[in-house]
DNA sequence: CAGTGGTCTAGACCACGAA
DNA sequence: TCGTGGTCTAGACCACTGG
């Protein structure tokens, strides 16, 4: 027995799946909310409540005056789930395993620079350049990052924040294939991370992935999340 | 001189800056409701957007009786931009182009096989292996994909969809190679996507990127579309 | 000008779940 | 139990903009 959907979400979803469906192509007109109204019996405001979300959502787009219309379907974008290293390996099924390889700190310029191996039942899982402002992160400097990833402890002392990643594909350069013990030029996944707090940058990390097994998996969202 | 934005819209701001800054860290309980009312001036309606946009975008999570609290920080989720191809390579200000390589049409798994090369400035771009679902886009066969690129018409065909994408980092085989003009061996970018419609698979393809410079960027939201 | 959406009010009842 | 959020109502005024 299923507990009866709020009324807006029931109108939401019954919009949503005509705009999916193609029953209601790009630019056609949703009926407007006078007579959605009397199509569900309800308040105003509960059918304003469905419309709003699928703006957010990104479907429609409304218009005063002219009413409200399905949209072109925009740039694909796709919500790209970016899990801790610990968290890749323990999914696969294999122990994590975490070594600080390189300590670099250059007073100069406030800067902390970090090289770490992370590997899944002993073999390299990837290899995490790790740069940190100390401006920012004082405490950074007091921290022993032999024993846990400076992801992870970033991920605790650093709330929120807004980020930038950029994937590509590398050749691994001599030191990288040393350090995960492939050939060089093998074909590695990178991963290039900026981290910033109110607008200061906070963190840069660059991580290389041998495995051509290592996939980062994105799943399209016409309605994300609500 | 700025309108003045609606006042569901300040308060919304005005928590988020709160927990953005740390002001109130993870955990915290703010306000209830007719607090918010009080300091606002406003009905619980007001006070209620603002929290329900906050849900929605994942900064707080709200429990009955116990209140509102700021999440968490979860799985650092970024939101990834998959421009068409022709878009990706324009937007670096070159030429683009396009040529069909192969077709192969299986009668009997109503299936249609597609390789095409997308180049910038001539130089090979991408190569793309394509593969359409005949079942569900029965009218593929008839189009002529020497003109235009299978993604293209299939955005136009196919508005709506849900995809899953696979990002990963593998060496050129053989046939990639001799098609895109570089070294077998040579570190690629692939990107893999199926598309389904209602749950039914339309289509699948797998796009190798040679150049180490093409990069596929995500920015990390936490107050994602509103 | 008038249709439409954007916003807001001042209530209401109910469901959930912590105390 | 009862505080809290979830939902909904039946109005209202205003801003914008297309015809």
């Amino acid at each position: 027995m299923i507990a009866r959907p709020a009324l807006h979400h029931r109108i939401r979803a019954e919009i949503e799946s005509r705009i999916l469906t193609g029953e209601w192509p790009p630019g056609f007109r949703i009926p407007v909310e006078h007579e959605l109204m009397a199509v569900y019996g309800c308040a105003r405001m509960t059918v304003n409540k469905a419309l709003s979300s699928l703006v957010a959502a990104g479907l429609i787009e409304r218009r005063r005056k002219a009413g409200s219309f399905v949209r072109r379907p925009p740039d694909p974008t796709a919500l790209l789930e970016i899990p801790d290293i610990s968290a890749q390996v323990t999914a696969r099924g294999a122990e994590y395993g975490y070594q600080l390889l390189d300590r670099q700190h250059q007073r100069d310029a406030e800067i902390l620079d970090l090289q770490c191996r992370h590997s899944a039942d002993g073999v390299a899982f990837a290899l995490e350049q790790r740069r940190i402002m100390l401006a920012v992160i004082p405490t950074a400097l007091d921290t022993d990052f032999n024993r846990q990833p400076p992801g992870a402890w970033l991920l605790e002392h650093v709330a929120w924040h807004e980020a930038e990643h950029r994937i590509s594909a590398k050749p691994a350069d001599p030191q990288v294939a040393a350090t995960l013990g492939t050939l060089e030029g093998h074909a590695c996944l990178v991963v290039d991370r900026r981290t910033w707090r109110s607008g200061e940058l906070i963190t840069a990390v660059r991580l290389w992935y041998p495995d051509h097994r290592t996939e980062l998996v994105a799943r399209f969202t016409p309605s994300s999340r609500d």
